[in-house]
DNA sequence: AGGGCTGTACCGAACGATCGGTAAATGCTG
DNA sequence: CAGCATTTACCGATCGTTCGGTACAGCCCT
């Protein structure tokens, strides 16, 4: 099997568990390899296999997520199919956020960088839009932030209180939020 | 030592690494206790630990946050106040929530209950103040869960970004929030 | 066409280290 | 002395990692 075909299940794997709630016997289970195999496609170990499933959520997002983002639409519209993808991503909030469980952790440095990069993306390409539409860089940076915050937040308490329509109502309000108080067309 | 003595420790040391980020090698060293001395105080052993934690979490909260929001005064001082401590819990920002920690892991589900029961008392206790300001249950209890979202929102963006200046600017916009369009004296 | 060579994919077995946890003996304090 | 607290020494299990080696594909050279 190619190595490709292994990253969603370390995905899966790495968000819902955390660095140092997968071992290597799991993972060896799950991809359906010998311990052995998994060092032949990732040859720097764990370490290596949260790298690659970082790398195949940001593919996802950048497909998914910035491209329809980018797109010549209203920006409330682009909004609501980010919101749409992100539903997706996280499973209507049935799912964790891969970026937030490796942010706990006895190696958190280790991902750090990669992580600050995503969330750094993700917060830049809303701002680009809010910017577009005619808010300066400050607010737009600051409302793109709390966009993130609704999302993450709503993530720890969907699964916290065992209920995600946390998520599903939280995630709902963001495309009206981001777009409060601006011109339709600029 | 007395078994007390030992739950700044445990709940500092869960908050950050998570339940499966921290071993007993490391509780050892931390409390300066050793590994056998930690089953004579906690025979439950690291779930004991845990679940020490979290009521020592509980009792913190309920003295320093749920107290005083039951206080005698404007409904936006109280959350004010309550703002201030968690502000306080959570070092600015910079110490992570052992809830959030540990709804990620490996044993996740031993305990989800404790953890949603904390979560249920936080957005209780304020959807409360909001209920006896006038506010309807319904958007009381909404407005509410919003705040605690915004709050672990911007706890996983602060350590995700390593800018914990994320955290300071989502809970000082909290108090204002909940009590928006609220007459001032019920 | 046929015999070697190389590279990819995979595996079972084992490594040292550390894991969470325990039994029994010893120290300290009253 | 009694009784709690702590230590030493140890357990089996599992951790992430590595070793040695197999199976099989494609490619070059004669």
């Amino acid at each position: 099997m190619a190595r490709e075909t292994h990253l969603p299940v370390l995905f899966q794997l790495f968000r819902q568990y955390g660095y140092d709630g997968v071992s290597l016997s799991q993972i060896a289970n799950k991809t359906e390899l010998g311990k052995a195999s998994l060092y032949h496609h990732f040859p720097g170990g764990k370490a290596e296999m949260v790298t690659a499933a970082l790398a195949y959520r940001g593919l996802w997002v950048e497909e998914n997520v910035f491209l329809p983002l980018r797109a010549d639409r209203p920006a409330l519209a682009r909004f609501q199919q980010m919101c749409d993808r992100l539903s997706e991503l996280y499973q209507s909030g049935q799912s964790p956020c891969l970026l937030a469980a490796l942010t706990t952790g006895a190696k958190r440095d280790v991902f750090q960088a990669q992580v600050k990069e995503h969330l750094q993306r993700l917060t830049g390409a809303i701002a680009e839009v809010l910017l577009a539409s005619g808010l300066d860089p400050q607010a737009a940076r600051q409302r793109a932030e709390e966009a993130v915050v609704a999302i993450q937040g709503s993530l720890i308490l969907a699964r916290g209180l065992d209920d995600f329509t946390v998520f599903e109502r939280a995630i709902a309000s963001v495309p009206e939020r981001l777009c409060a108080g601006l011109d339709s067309k600029p």
